[in-house]
DNA sequence: CTCTCATGAGAGAGCGCTCTCTCACTCTGT
DNA sequence: ACAGAGTGAGAGAGCGCTCTCTCATGAGAG
């Protein structure tokens, strides 16, 4: 009753384990006949090879690790973008016939079970999407000498291929709009200040309003959208006056959108808000969000091509994807 | 500069290959002195067994296929069920150490991919989170003889040990709800009817109609956003002096919540509205929806359980959770 | 002091596959 | 007709591990 092993095809065949073999691989040097009698067996036998003693002696795994390095649990079942990009890098995946192995690493210890296990040999490559800056992680399996690529810049600098969005130049972006379509006082919620993605946006509305000469007002939050309404109303408190608010991701606009209704501000008339990231959300808010476009599933394409060249030997070289500004009615 | 074997624990412990393996593995038979020799050399070494060798012999792999079987790609981002399903599920898998390979199978092409990833031994086991009603894999994945459970009940009668919420008696509870409260005309937005949760919340939705002596007006989504305000438009056409709707999802009540407030229509005060599912949006909707909740996290989790029994051999009688009617301002 | 028996440790046979090495055979050129 | 090259197929050595079988040792019983 257990499975049929190449030996079974091959004596069926009539045929050396290795002729059999061969024609599993594909590979050329085998004669037509031979080979048509080979396929037939497997095919009669339903024989499928046997993954760990391929890779055994192969020493390849054909599986991906993807790492999602996430302190808190909240943000991934909330965020789309992590579903989107989990989906999109599996697809690319499969696509090249690799299978995607998902690791969460929440907590300390199970990212001592990560490292085990990617030091462990199981994988052939690891993908991070590491969002926390203090992530140890990074820097503790590039030390695995196993080939990793990360979905965001590494928060420390660590000589790790990544894919990122133009964080700043967004951020820039986006208050630019604000600044240009008149308003005076524009506040930001940001994001966590331990991730890139809250530094580098936060980092492009300074730029912005010091370039405008505007006084900043900051809040910030944690990226959910209940620190999104928190972080509002504070900042309300802070300067009722505020005529604007950049928010470093939608899912705190959402919260920050429900705050200003509870405050009784319309907006955008009172109050102009632009979001980040475009979450499919973004369109269903009342009103519906101007934010900024970034480009999730090429972004997640673009780190599983990253991997495949750091198998490979291609380039690997950073790369930095464009945002873009998606004006709907909330500014 | 390749990873240490055994073999070169063994050794440097000056024990036999049986022995070190006897200490990896736990095995009690081992003097204690000897015990510790093996575990400095392991340390020193920095041994980390090989997995593919391991389970070449053993037969297992002590990893289990996640299978996101979903037509389109649009819900798999969209809905954050799906997110936290699936982190919830790697979160038990993880507490006994199995590793979580996810496969996603949308075309006909991938599913084939799926199926002789299965048939090939890679999994020990596989957990399905099939939408789709017509879906094929359920049926070939038990015939394949692995131990197979279900997210949701499957389609077609096939013998999978499954996990499924109540949806017929969420349903009848969210429109029961709105017949207390008085509403007369009660419409639907149901879910695609090639999948259980849609054929099931409409058979609720029927039920309490029927009893309560109501007609019922249908109009059918598939589970976005988009479908939800689509639908919500065409029953405005079709009876605009309709004064409730139950929505087969919350994703789709926000689309219905917006075709309402584009129409003029004010929630709940001409029109109520209730959702299912109590997604974490539900809160954040102007106003904030009314809507069945139903345990995710703990579907989940007994999925995973679920399987384990199958190994081990413990009951695998279906399991159904209950919802339960969160009531917020929308209804 | 010998015999039995529990106990701890080693020898070695695989698990199913790939891949190198070797060899038999056919084909071309002289 | 024969050397040399080219081609297709088999033999066999592992890959790193587990696990059964066997054996050496020493304690306890007669």
């Amino acid at each position: 009753m257990r499975r049929p092993t190449l030996e079974a095809v091959a004596a069926r065949a009539g045929v050396s384990r290795a002729t059999a073999s061969r024609v599993v691989n594909g590979q050329t040097t085998v004669a037509p006949h031979i080979r048509d009698a080979v396929l037939r067996a497997i095919d009669e036998l339903g024989y499928v090879p046997n993954s760990a003693a391929r890779s055994l002696v192969t020493q390849r795994t054909d599986s991906v690790a993807l790492v999602v390095s996430e302190p808190g649990t909240r943000v991934f079942s909330e965020d789309p973008l992590f579903s989107t990009a989990i989906r999109s890098a599996s697809v690319e995946l499969e696509a090249i016939n690799k299978q995607v192995v998902l690791m969460l690493a929440s907590s300390p210890k199970s990212h001592a079970r990560v490292e085990r296990y990617i030091a462990g040999g199981h994988v052939d490559g690891v993908m991070l999407l590491s969002m926390h800056g203090a992530d140890p992680l990074p820097s503790a399996l590039s030390r695995l000498r196993v080939p990793v690529v990360s979905y965001g810049r590494p928060a420390v600098p660590v000589d790790i291929p990544f894919v990122d969005n133009d964080n700043v130049g967004g951020a820039e972006a986006g208050v630019r709009h604000l600044v240009e379509t008149g308003r005076r006082r524009i506040a930001t919620i940001a994001g966590p200040q331990d991730m890139i993605a809250g530094q580098d946006r936060l980092a492009g509305y300074r730029n912005v309003l010091r370039d405008s000469d505007r006084r900043s007002i900051v809040a910030v939050g944690d990226f959910t959208r209940e620190s999104g309404a928190i972080a509002m109303r504070q900042l309300l408190g802070d300067d009722p006056a505020l005529d604007a608010v950049f928010v470093a991701n939608d899912l705190m606009a959402v919260g920050a959108l429900q705050s200003l209704r509870q405050a009784g501000r319309r907006v955008p008339d009172d109050v102009a808000v632009v979001g980040f990231d475009d979450i499919e959300a973004a369109k269903y808010t009342e009103p519906p969000l101007t934010t900024l476009r970034h480009p999730v599933v090429e972004q997640a394409a673009a780190m599983v091509r990253l991997l495949l060249n750091l198998f490979e030997g291609g380039p690997t070289d950073p790369i930095i994807l464009p945002t873009e500004l998606v004006i709907r009615e909330s500014a």
